[in-house]
Parts: structure tokens; C-alpha cells; sequence
DNA sequence: CGCCCAATTGATCAACCGATCAACTCGGTG
DNA sequence: CACCGAGTTGATCGGTTGATCAATTGGGCG
């Protein structure tokens, strides 16, 4: 009974090989941060010689920028489908508000300040960057005009300021993760001209 | 007639020659980012060996931590000094929004960004970030309580995350900067219950 | 003046990085 | 079955990092 390896990695073509390191990076990405992207570190993850990491992929810039895309967009589509699910109007921009404060997604919120944070030094991730900010720009924008809201765009930007910052201020701890939900719907209750609790 | 070198590096006490090398790493990190941060560029930028730079610091990461407790607590003393020149009450928070968004500090905004962003792999970075951010919401308080706002935390808090967001949105080269400022103040005008253009 | 201790040097270590490339090995095709 | 090309390996290169420490140097004090 040889090789009881389960996955004793087998010969894959050129675009197979290449998802599956992309999948292994996305994985080190989350649990580890942007930062923790080596050719070696993911080679180890995928299974895989770091020089056929290094075969796949248009330098560790490119790595990055394509990995940081890849989370950012499987993210957008799952707080979309939240949107959705939560009914119309700004039911959706409150569930929004809230699955994106709760906690759950502080691997994503890391590998967004590295973004950042990295943005000056790799103009590829700063690309992918601004793209990834448009996109979500316009989801927070649609259900806001569904809402009624007559200038969406100024108000989605101000919102996405507003998560963005809150998110990053709790990477360091700083204070109670409970209480930026309400915090942030009781501004934008005053941003919409709604009266208090009415999105609480 | 030896020696032309004007700052042939003399010796200096223990505490001086300390703050000699805090202060070539704050340059650095002010100019380069606190990713720069490492022995022997602190050392050329002090004129020093890269083992007196360790001789004087207990670990990069400390040393990290220190540099960016220096460059948030000089950026508050300036901004502080802004607030008070603006004059009272409502005056004081346009003028600290607008220093704060004009594109003039982008050097800390990475420092804040990457601040952020080592957390959670920097203990004493994470802590001097969360007392400095105490510091802030501290500041933005000030002006707004006297300004008569009755319940000025969250407003600060709230605040604080649209600067911090922004910024950080535009460390990527996000949108355009001169929307900042009269995006944040329109957003603080409802959040304050006032009128549109009380701050604008 | 001469000594001594603190300040300072710079070589060294082990660990890691991205990138490269000759060599190997499998899988499918003929 | 034999072969050939695509997938894959892993050693290797030049570079970086933080940390350590014996050796050196300079300045002030006796």
C-alpha cells in the first residue's frame, strides 16, 4: 500500500496549476496577510516548488495585486448578496453597515490596509486598488438609490470612508467592535436626513 | 588641511546620541514609510553603524512603536496649533478637517496606514497606535464640546473614521483630493443636525 | 600627561527574500 | 512501446534583514 497521501500532487496543465497556486495564495492572504505572499510560502502551501510559483506568476507585485482582487471581489459578492437578501431599500444599506462592522471579516480588513499601505510602492496593487474601490462605490450606491436618495454617489463615498476608517482603527484593538454598527447607522440616519432610530 | 567633512560625527553622550538616531528614523519613516525602518538605513541616515542603531534600541519593533508614537504626537501638536488659531467653536473643526484632508500630511497618513497595518504583528506598535488614538478623539472632543455639540464622543469617533478613511482611500490615488474636505464637512453638518453650507 | 570606561565600529551569523535555470519526470500522442 | 514536450523540481545567485560581539577609539577625569 504505497503513497496513502491523499493529495500526492499530481501533473496539472499550465491554467489548472496556475488556479490552484492562485487558491493557495488567496488562503496564506487571509490567515496570514498580503505581506506573508513569498514565492516559498506559497509554494509550501500549494504543494509545490517555489520556483514553479515563481513560473506562473509575473513577479510577486503581480501576485499580490491579482490575490488582493480576487479577496476584494469574492467579498463584494457576498455582502451583495446580504444587500439582497435583506429586502429592499435601506434595509440592505443597514445589513451592509452591519456584516461589514461585525468582525467576521477582519482577515479582509487586513489584507485591505496592506493594500494600502502598499499602494505607493506597487502601482499594479494601487491599480487594483482604485478598481476595487469603484466597485464598491457603486454596490453601496445602488440600494442607496433605490432608497430614494436623490445624490447616492457623495453619500456612498462618505460611507465607504466611514467603514473603511472604523474597520482599520479596530486592526489595532481600539475600541468596542459593538459599537461601530450603530455608531455608523445613527451618522448615516443624519446623512439621509432621517430621523434618530430610524435605521437602528 | 584634513578633514574637510563638516559633520565628521563626533561623539556623543548615551541619551543624546539615542535621540540622534530617533530622529534620523523618524526623517526616514517620514520620507520612506516605517516599512523603511531598518538598522542599517537608520545608521546611514544617522551617520552611525548599523550595531549602534541596535546598541541604542530594544528591537526594531519597538523602535517602530517609538517612531510613530513621535510623528502622531508632532502631528497633533501641529494640528492642535491649527484648532487654536481657527478660532473658536465650529471654526476650529473646518480648519482641522481641511489640514487634515489637503493632501499636506500624506507622509503620515502612510505612516498611519502602515501603523495599522502592523498591528497586528507588533504588539507595542498596536499599543502605541490605540493610545494615540485615544490622543486624537481626545483633540477632535475638544472643539466640539465647545462648540455645544452635547454629546461629542461619538461624533468624534465618527469623525476620526471619515478622516482616517479618506486618507487612506487616497494613499492609492482614489478620486480627487480637493473633494475631501467638502465631502467630510457636508457630512458633519447633518451629523451636527446643522444646516447644508453651515461649515462649507 | 596617561589612563579608563563609555561610545562606536564593522565583521559575522543565520534566516529569509525574488529570480533564474539546467535538469528531471511524467503523460499523452504517434 | 518509445518518444517528446510541457510540467516541475530544487539548487543556486546576489541581495536583504535583525541581531550579536570582540575589537577599537576617543574624551574627560584624575
Amino acid at each position: 500500500m504505497p503513497s496513502t497521501t491523499p493529495a500526492a500532487t499530481t501533473r496539472l496543465a499550465g491554467p489548472e496549476r496556475r488556479a490552484a497556486i492562485l487558491a493557495a495564495a488567496t488562503e496564506l492572504a487571509l490567515s496570514e496577510g498580503l505581506a506573508s505572499l513569498t514565492l516559498r510560502r506559497v509554494g509550501l502551501r500549494a504543494g509545490v516548488a517555489s520556483g514553479l510559483v515563481a513560473h506562473y506568476v509575473d513577479g510577486m507585485d503581480a501576485l499580490v495585486a491579482e490575490v488582493f482582487t480576487g479577496i476584494s471581489a469574492r467579498e463584494r459578492d457576498e455582502v451583495e448578496a446580504v444587500v439582497r437578501d435583506a429586502g429592499p431599500g435601506l434595509d440592505g444599506v443597514v445589513a451592509l453597515v452591519r456584516t461589514l462592522t461585525d468582525g467576521s471579516r477582519d482577515a479582509v480588513t487586513l489584507v485591505w490596509v496592506q493594500a494600502w499601505a502598499g499602494s505607493p510602492a506597487n502601482a499594479e496593487l494601487a491599480r487594483a486598488v482604485r478598481a476595487e474601490m469603484d466597485a464598491w462605490q457603486a454596490l453601496l450606491e445602488r440600494p442607496l438609490a433605490d432608497a430614494g436618495v436623490r445624490d447616492p454617489a457623495p453619500a456612498a463615498r462618505t460611507l465607504l470612508g466611514m467603514i473603511d476608517g472604523v474597520n482599520a482603527h479596530a486592526l489595532a484593538g481600539w475600541r468596542d467592535r459593538a459599537d461601530h454598527a450603530p455608531l455608523l447607522l445613527r451618522s448615516l440616519e443624519a446623512l439621509l436626513g432621517l430621523g434618530a432610530g430610524a435605521l437602528g
